[in-house]
DNA sequence: ATGAAAGCGCTAACAT
DNA sequence: ATGTTAGCGCTTTCAT
């Protein structure tokens, strides 16, 4: 009936009294000024720590010491592949730091993104890392916002989306796509299409325009009809596909769709064509996200290395020195079954 | 030069003094008791809010206050779509009741796990909310750590994890495969072979022996060997129809995979030994990971509704008045490619 | 080595 | 309606 494990927590004082010790002592013994309190009371005082079971309130720590242990992560959907890996990546980082991490998630809302940011600015973390490329329009209140809370001694950082005056931690998009096509060339492939996304995203443009530089290395350009606008989705991608078979292919051997779900859309319009992906008509992604190798054929893409991505920002805003330092972190062009390699017999100059 | 947007973050007492008003009355202005401030006043205050870009320090308010706006979350992994559609749910439901989250990954380790109730007490969330089923090992050190949080007046909601005494949210895995078997069966089907996890796992037990249920009452057995255990991975699933196939199919019909990674992995060999899935060999998994309609055939499966499992938790574990309280989640059978109905002509009988 | 006391930013009686 | 005052649980001088 005196089951020490009942009640509401057990506060510092409740150990200093069960202990027989003053609450500062409590104090220096469970945390790093081990040196200046006796052997004997430390055995005491954690005794009587684990026999109430405390866990010392963060929230008084937090006060008191004026700083917290927590860091605020922002992704704009937890369930995408894409965020849960950086998310995955950032808690790695965070839990090797000793820090816990809150989050919340936008739902791709610019509006909702500020109102978070201002709600996490509450919890005072060490740092706010902000996961997700803007669709590129104005981001002024949320500058602002980041401002103040910088000017505070807040750490911010930010993945994947380069336009914010902070340490960024990005992927060449540009640059991938370009060995991509280089790879590609390589295989054989000289007549190519592209399905890209809405116009103003920015990732889309990157990737399609460097795609589009680097087969002009090779001297081969994009038809002008090649090049198909649509949905980021992979219903998009289906579509984009359907309306392409539909046009004629015009002597395309291979398509580029600028993420994995577009192209995964347009290998399922191949099939629903009653053509055969990989064979009559090559697919080539980006993202490299886990269903690429669950399709078949598997697909060729462009590996993004999320979960360094995720991790690196949180070492960013740790450690960052130079405000708006970005760090680009390399893709890895992963070739399979999707673009087997082309015969281009020695009539083919 | 006198930028009020610089330095630490303002104090409720730099905005009360800014706005020409006590602490108090900032205070009331800025919470709910607007009532007992004048109209005038508020606005100054919240003139002078907006002007400092105050954010009331969260850890303050809550050691003021007794209690946090947070929850906190645990999860496995959370780059797995499986915990990351419960995360997103839980998070739903979190940001519904104005809730921040707090989130940590165990991975898988049940010293970490224990660990990390360990520390989240520490913020002294609103609830705890525990998703992954246990591998079924002992327990009572986390139970231990849930009775003392809940002692203080904590609330906890499992997710799929029966056995611990709190509010569960679960799926009724052995009557999903029941009903799998059914639909199957409706299908033409009549000779099956089983591919299922590591013997303790429960889920894995569950679905398989479910499974077995639903072929019963249609009076059809499992032959012993057509009952594969194996990882519960895609790796697991490949090597288990490969193992089966070198033993001969024996005229098994369907492969049933206790989930859809298994499956995909079953669906690669199957096109590795040279097979047509789906026409050759029928492939049924569980889950249905977005994975299920990339691959091809598209995948037959069951559903389960990890996002609202995650947003049931959260209410129950904020509203929830009745502590074993298990909530039983439906999930539907989902038929596709990967089980074509079978012609079984009138001979047979 | 240890305790007493002040203070972190905020809220909630308690006055007025 | 508003200001004063006393905590909330903890850390950290400052004494001893």
């Amino acid at each position: 009936m005196d089951d020490p494990r009942t009640g509401p927590s057990p506060t510092l004082r409740d150990v200093a009294t069960e202990a027989g010790v003053s609450a500062a002592t409590a104090s220096r013994a469970l945390n790093g000024s081990t040196r200046n309190v006796s052997a004997e009371k430390v055995a005491l005082v954690l005794q009587a720590a684990t026999k109430l079971g405390y866990a010392p309130n963060l929230s008084a720590q937090a006060i008191a010491r004026g700083s917290t242990e927590t860091v605020a992560l922002i992704v704009h959907d937890i369930a995408d592949p894409y965020f849960s890996s950086i998310a995955a990546g950032a808690i790695d980082g965070a839990e090797a730091a000793g820090l816990t991490v809150t989050m919340a998630v936008t739902g791709r809302s610019p509006e909702r993104e500020l109102e978070i940011v201002s709600t996490l600015r509450g919890h005072r973390p060490h740092a706010i890392i902000l996961a997700g490329s803007r669709v590129g329009d104005d981001q002024t209140a949320l500058a602002d916002e980041l401002r103040t809370y910088e000017a505070a001694g807040g750490r911010v950082a930010v993945v994947s989306q380069p336009g914010l005056p902070y340490g960024t931690v990005t992927v060449d998009n540009r640059r991938g796509a370009e060995d991509l096509a280089a790879a590609l060339l390589a295989q054989g492939y000289r007549r190519f299409a592209v399905l890209r996304g809405p116009g103003r995203h920015r990732t889309s443009h990157d990737r399609a325009e460097g795609f589009r530089a680097g087969l002009a290395r090779a001297k081969i350009d994009l038809a002008p009809g090649m090049v198909v606008e649509t949905d980021f989705t992979e219903d998009g991608g289906h579509a984009a596909m359907t309306d392409l078979l539909g046009r004629g292919l015009a002597g395309v051997e291979l398509v580029f769709a600028v993420n994995d779900v577009m192209a995964v859309g347009a290998v399922r319009a191949l099939r629903d064509a009653g053509l055969v992906p990989g064979t009559d008509l090559a697919v080539a992604g980006f993202d490299d996200i886990s269903a690429a190798t669950d399709v078949a054929p598997a697909l060729t893409t462009v590996g993004v290395p999320t979960h360094a991505m995720g991790r690196r920002a949180i070492d960013l805003a740790l450690t960052g020195t130079d405000k708006g330092e970005v760090v680009w972190l390399p893709t890895n062009v992963i070739l399979r079954d999707s673009t087997p390699p082309r015969d281009t017999g020695p009539a083919r100059r």
